[in-house]
RNA sequence: GGAGACUUCGCCUAGUCUGGUCUAUGGCGCCGCACUGCUAAUGCGGUUGGGGUCUUAAAGCCCCUCCCGGGUUCGAAUCCCGGAGUCUCCGCCA
């Protein structure tokens, strides 16, 4: 959300749409400068009609029989005004908050303008891309050979982009997520396993609705929502309230189920794990204090443990900032970091980090104590850690060494029981210790 | 799923039956001042949050805010309806 008390500055109204159109987003600021003009009219309507109404009771309820007889028709006239004008506010208000709701955070200066992702800027690439030979499988082969995924049999039931990851492929999911989420604990975040289905407040507190209801899967008969990322769960886990300083920073590490509706995707990436309704995400968010230098270096350091986990499982990556035209309504700055996918003989995101500045703290009401002593919004920012299946296409597809059989980079293999490499002859019982119940 | 109790300005709490100086009580915490060699204790004062208006600014004035939304009424923390949440008991369940 942003500040609507700032669009009585016309330059801020002139700038919110400039945003908007460098974030290709249907927004008009001047109907909002509008709206919000309006209702500060009819406030000051409502306050007056209301204090005369005041006096007129407080008149009446002193009064003695005569009088009130005379007082009648004034305070029954008065008492009209009111609730016709409350009406008016009620509607006023409602405009305010629907176009507020639309309206787009400012991006941060720095990031670049322009439309597509060919506009982003690539800031730096890490690890040398593997191109595909002749010999090479791309995952869902690879998959197949392994045993790892159950696609037609999932689809069956479960329709289009629902996966089964069976076997070795389960496993392997679960050690990339579990070394991810090993990672952020080590580095002080606290892991949280939260609620995936909520309440739409939480869904328009992050800043999903109401622009990306179509998104979102709607879970029950009593108006809640799947989320398609923790964050929105773990960033409304301080809803409504005043964080006293010293327990900022705040940072999760969130691991979750993830469900996407995939709306407008229609038809691409239809084949393999890359695009599905369901999946496994370790989530990073940071609530901080309202400063842009902080904020900037927070984002950095969420952005680094990203890199770390790619790097410790020696996968080729780039990072870029996205321009504009590819950032969501609230972001202010954003990176995406791509991953290399032979197959595609590209690189595609597999993380995505972004910083918000006040705007979902503003929806969602989440202030702290500040040194002066009052309350101000908090900054929040977040960023994937690691994401199965998507994270498994470049994690089979770059380390495959021939007739199907995949190498398990090392740092992951503390989480496969120590297994160095993998092929269709693997049990699965080898990536799990020996256990005996007691 | 059934029955009941509850939700008050950071936290706890009085007030709700019997609508109106509730312009919301008291305690804790916090802030300021006094006292004190320092700390503690004590005393006095202050302390919900939002909006409108005025102003260079501050102060002031006005309105809203007793979980949320409606209703009744001249007037609602208080009465009625709907929703959310918490707790207790029963049922079911991993």
């Amino acid at each position: 959300m942003i500040n609507v008390q700032l669009l009585r500055d016309p330059s801020f109204v002139e700038k919110l749409g400039l945003a908007a159109k460098q974030k290709r987003l249907d927004f008009d600021a001047d109907q909002l400068a509008a709206a919000f003009e309006n209702r500060r009219r009819i406030v000051g309507l409502v306050d007056e009609a209301r204090a005369r109404q005041k006096s007129l009771s407080n008149r009446f309820r002193d009064a003695d029989h005569e009088t009130r007889a005379g007082l009648q028709d004034q305070i029954s006239r008065a008492s009209d005004e009111v609730k016709v004008l409350t009406a008016q506010l009620n509607a006023a208000e409602a405009q305010v908050q629907g176009l507020a709701l639309r309206a787009p955070n400012l991006p941060d200066p720095t990031a670049p303008v322009g439309t597509t992702d060919e506009d982003n800027d690539v800031i730096r690439h890490w690890g040398e891309p593997r191109r595909m030979e002749p010999d090479m499988l791309d995952h869902v082969e690879l998959a197949r050979r392994l045993e790892l995924v159950e696609f037609d049999r999932a689809q069956k039931f479960a329709g289009s982009r629902s996966i089964a990851l069976t076997g070795n492929g389960a496993l392997l999911a679960r050690a990339v997520l579990a070394m991810a989420l090993d990672l952020l604990v080590v580095r002080g975040f606290r892991p949280v396993m939260p609620p995936v289905m909520v309440r739409e407040e939480a869904m328009v507190g992050t800043g999903y609705f109401p622009l990306g209801v179509d998104d979102a899967y709607k879970a029950d008969r009593e108006d809640r929502f799947l989320v398609g990322t923790s964050e929105v769960s773990l960033v409304s886990l301080h809803r409504d309230e005043v964080i006293p300083l010293s327990n900022l920073p705040i940072r999760y590490a969130g691991v979750s189920s993830c469900f996407r509706r995939e709306a407008g995707s229609h038809g691409r990436d239809t084949r393999g794990l890359y695009r599905v309704h369901q999946f496994e995400k370790v989530e990073q968010v940071s609530i901080i204090e309202a400063d842009d230098e902080l904020s900037a270096r927070e984002q950095l350091a969420l952005l680094d443990n990203s890199e770390t986990v790619l790097k410790a499982l020696e996968l080729p990556y780039r990072v870029a900032v996205a321009c504009t035209g590819e950032m969501g309504q609230g972001q202010r700055l954003k990176y995406e970091v791509e991953t290399w996918m032979p197959s595609r003989a590209a690189y595609a995101e597999t993380h995505s980090c972004s910083s918000f500045g006040d705007f979902q703290a503003r929806r969602s009401n989440i202030r702290y104590r500040t040194s002066a002593g009052d309350a101000a919004f908090a900054y929040t920012l977040n960023n994937t850690a690691v994401a199965a299946p998507r994270i498994l296409i470049p994690l089979l597809e770059h380390h495959q060494q021939g007739e199907g059989s995949v190498r398990i980079p090392r740092a992951l293999r503390p989480y496969v029981n120590g297994l160095s490499s993998l092929d269709a002859g693997t049990s699965y019982s080898e990536l799990v210790p020996a256990y005996a119940p007691a």
